[in-house]
DNA sequence: ACATTCATGTAAGTAGTTACATGATTCT
DNA sequence: AGAATCATGTAACTACTTACATGAATGT
């Protein structure tokens, strides 16, 4: 709401395309969130419209408290890796059922890197602060999955006959 | 349980050490998920001992499952990533609270590189699989946060004037 | 004797998912 | 007329967190 006005159906549409990736959310979770940020004053309807559409607009205090957040708390607790929780358990499989986890890894590592790629080419990169920023996440993006990648291939190597 | 069995007590002290930046667990979960493990059978108490200590063991039917598990699924949905989730939000303030954003992240990211650097040291990677693959896990945590840092240093110099 | 550690569990609440339910407008 | 899209919402459930509650054994 912070890069413009939306009803919970647009937003549903960027949480689904844009923000799969780095914060994905349910069309059930955004309407009952958009209803509590209402009920607490952080957004309003600004308008309505065809077919009982609503739109929020972020309020004074919703775009102070979202500034508060961005500049003065940090993620508290570590992200869980469902990918790593696996490593750790590779244990309990056979060495060649570790190799062909660790080949997937890279797999679909390289595979990341390549839609990346093709996302950046097809994207329209207007003006302004999201598309610098979309950038910047893109690129977090590549060198994230090229790590995975590079990981994957030493990791196979550093498993015992 | 797959490493060996283990009471709630010691299972909550591998989820808040090794385990903790992985996969990390409170106490009530661990006991409830315990209790839950033990009435579908995965999991059984092996061992009754001192103040009321229940030790519990991997079943056959549940190590099958842990098996079936790694080898024929695979992460389904993206993980959410609150680092970039607030980098697709920096729009909302100044060019030098998201220079000091970037700056920050960078820190973290130099600080955890050099953490993981001493605890690879102090760890008694004794012999067996959990210490091959605690040895590759925490490669993937050097190379994620050496990745993160260089990439910060990166984005900060991408930012407009 | 007192503090610490070992050890288990429950209650109340928040966050999030899946599935269901409904209806208006627009396109072909 | 019928299909697709726009648009909102609720119910039931699972996952997870915080806080509370209890007591036995061990160390000083």
């Amino acid at each position: 709401l912070a890069y413009g006005s939306a009803s919970g159906y647009d937003l549903v549409r960027v949480f689904h395309g844009s923000l799969a990736a780095v914060w994905p959310a349910t069309q059930s979770q955004i309407y009952s969130e958009l209803g509590k940020l209402a009920e607490t004053g952080l957004a309003e309807v600004a308008a309505q419209g065809m077919r009982g559409r609503k739109e929020y607009r972020v309020t004074e205090s919703g775009l102070t408290e979202l500034r508060r957040w961005l500049v003065e708390t940090r993620p508290e607790k570590a992200q869980r890796n469902e990918m790593l929780l696996r490593v750790f358990l590779l244990g309990a499989v056979t060495r060649e059922q570790a190799v062909d986890y660790l080949a997937d890894v890279r797999a679909r590592a390289e595979a990341a890197v390549a839609e990346l790629a093709a996302l950046e080419q097809r994207t329209d990169w207007g003006e302004g602060a999201s598309a610098v920023y979309g950038r910047i996440a893109l690129e977090w993006g590549t060198r994230f999955y090229a790590m995975n990648r590079e990981w994957a291939a030493w990791a196979r190597k550093q498993l015992p006959q």
